[in-house]
DNA sequence: CCATCTCATATTGTATACAATATATAAAAA
DNA sequence: TTTTTATATATTGTATACAATATGAGATGG
C-alpha cells in the first residue's frame, strides 16, 4: 500500500468506529443541541467545529445539513448555521401536536394491550412515584420517556414515533433548563395513574380524553415556569 | 483579479440564481422524487447525479444529507443513498397521523372561523366540485390540497402543517400514481360539504368526527386501489 | 459443484485548494 | 457628524485529488 499520510492527527474519538466521520459528528452535534450545551440561537461556524473535532470541513457540513433536514438548526445560505430558536409559539403548538398523537397512539394501542405490557408499565410507574420526591428533572424525564415509550410501542405507529421524537428533544430541553412547577410532580403522579386504569379497562375514550389533557397541563406548566424564570429569549445572536 | 477558470462549463439552470447549487440540488431531486420520477427504491448514485446537474460532488453530498434528515431518502452508510421505500403500514401510519392533526386543526380552527374564510373555502369547494367529473388526479389534488390549506391556515399551527408535509409528499405521490376508486370523487366531494357544514355551525365536535373519519376513507380507498392496481412493492434495487 | 479467496473496479468518504459572498473596518465625501 | 465608498478579513460554497470501503468476477481449493 502506498498511501500517503499527510494529515496530522485525527481526533481518535470521532475517528474510531467503522461509521463515517459525518454520521458521528451529526450525532455529537444533535446531542450536544439536545442536552442544551449549545442554546437556541448559537451560531455554528464551520471553522470552529473543525477545530473542536478535528476534522475537515466536507463532514461538518454533511452533517449540518442533515441537522437541517432535521429542523434541528437553520442554515442561512451564504451566511451561516443557527441552532433553532423556540418561541412560546412553537412550545404550545408541539404540545397540541403531542396531545392529538398522545390520543391517536391511545386508539390504536389499547386493543393490543397485553397483561405483560400493562404489568411493565405499572412497574414504571412505581419506579416514578420512587423518585417523586427527589425532584431531579433530568431522572423524570427519563423515566418519563419510558414511561409514554411503552404506549406508544402498543400502537405500533413508528411514524408517529419518529415524527415526534424529531422535534421533541427541543421541548425536553427547554424542560430540563426550567424545570417542573411545584406541585406539578404530584398531579403528573397522579395524571399516569388514571392513563393507566383508563388502559386497564380498556376504556379508549377515557384514555384519549386523559392523554390530551395530560399535555395540555404539561404545556400550561413548562409555559409558567418559563415565564417565572424569565431569562427566556434573551442573548440573541442573530435573528 | 486573478482568477483562474479551470473548470467546464456550468449547467446554467443549475448556477444561475443566487441560490447556492446544493440548495438548488436538493429542491430538484426533492421535486423529482413527489412527481414520482424517481421512484421509491430508486438508488441515487452520486457520480450519476453530478453528470445529471453538471456538478461536483460535494454540493451533491450536502443535498443529500438534507434529504436524508427530511426523510425523503435514505443514507446506508459506505453503500449509498435510496429513494425512501412506502409500504402499506406507512400508508396506513401516515393516514392514522392525518387523521389525529386534521382533527386538531378543527379544533384549534374554528374559534378562528371568520366569514370570509368560510366564503373563501366554500369557493375552493365549488370549483372542486366543477372538476368532479374530469377525473384528472392532479387537478384533485392541487384542488384538494388548496382545500385544506384553508383549514391548516385558520389552526395557526405551522409546527403541524410542517409535520405532515414533510412526509405527506411521498402519499400524494401513490395517489397520483394510483388514483382514486371509482365512486370515491363523489363521497369526498359530500365529505367535504359535510366538514364545510360542521364549522360553519362551529361544531367542534363533529368537525373533529368528520375529519378523521375522511381519513379514514381514504386511507382505505388508497390502500384499496392499489391492491387494485398491483405492481406495488416491485422492481426492487435493493432492500 | 460449491465455497472461499484474490484482486480489479465501482462507489462512497475526507482533505485541501480556491472561488464567491458576506461582514467589518477605515478612509473619503457630504 | 453622518453617510458613503473602498478595502481587507472572515466565512461560506465548490471543485478536485485522493483514501477507504464495498462490490463483483474470476481463480483456487475442497
Amino acid at each position: 500500500m502506498t498511501s500517503t499520510v499527510k494529515n496530522a492527527e485525527i481526533n481518535p474519538e470521532i475517528l474510531s468506529f467503522g461509521e463515517p466521520v459525518y454520521a458521528r459528528v451529526c450525532e455529537h452535534i444533535r446531542q450536544d443541541i439536545l442536552s442544551g450545551k449549545l442554546e437556541a440561537g448559537f451560531r455554528l461556524k464551520i471553522h470552529g467545529l473543525c477545530q473542536r473535532y478535528n476534522v475537515s470541513q466536507m463532514p461538518i457540513r454533511e452533517a449540518l445539513q442533515q441537522l437541517q433536514g432535521e429542523g434541528l438548526i437553520v442554515i442561512e445560505p451564504n451566511r451561516g448555521a443557527y441552532v433553532r430558536r423556540v418561541d412560546e409559539h412553537f412550545i404550545k403548538n408541539m404540545y397540541d401536536i403531542r396531545g392529538a398523537i398522545d390520543a391517536l397512539l391511545a386508539r390504536l394501542g389499547i386493543p393490543n394491550l397485553t397483561d405483560e405490557s400493562l404489568e411493565k408499565i405499572l412497574e414504571i410507574q412505581e419506579r416514578y412515584e420512587e423518585f417523586a420526591h427527589a425532584k431531579d428533572t433530568n431522572v423524570f424525564l427519563t423515566i418519563n420517556k419510558q414511561f409514554h415509550h411503552e404506549f406508544y410501542m402498543l400502537a405500533d405507529n413508528p411514524e408517529a414515533l419518529q415524527i415526534m421524537e424529531r422535534q421533541w428533544g427541543l421541548i425536553d430541553t427547554l424542560r430540563a433548563k426550567y424545570g417542573f412547577g411545584p406541585t406539578r410532580l404530584i398531579e403528573i403522579m397522579s395524571e399516569h395513574r388514571e392513563l393507566l386504569e383508563a388502559y386497564e379497562h380498556r376504556n379508549i375514550a377515557l384514555a384519549e380524553r386523559i392523554a390530551r389533557d395530560h399535555c395540555e397541563k404539561a404545556k400550561i406548566d413548562l409555559l409558567q415556569q418559563i415565564r417565572d424564570k424569565k431569562g427566556f429569549d434573551k442573548k440573541e445572536d442573530r435573528p
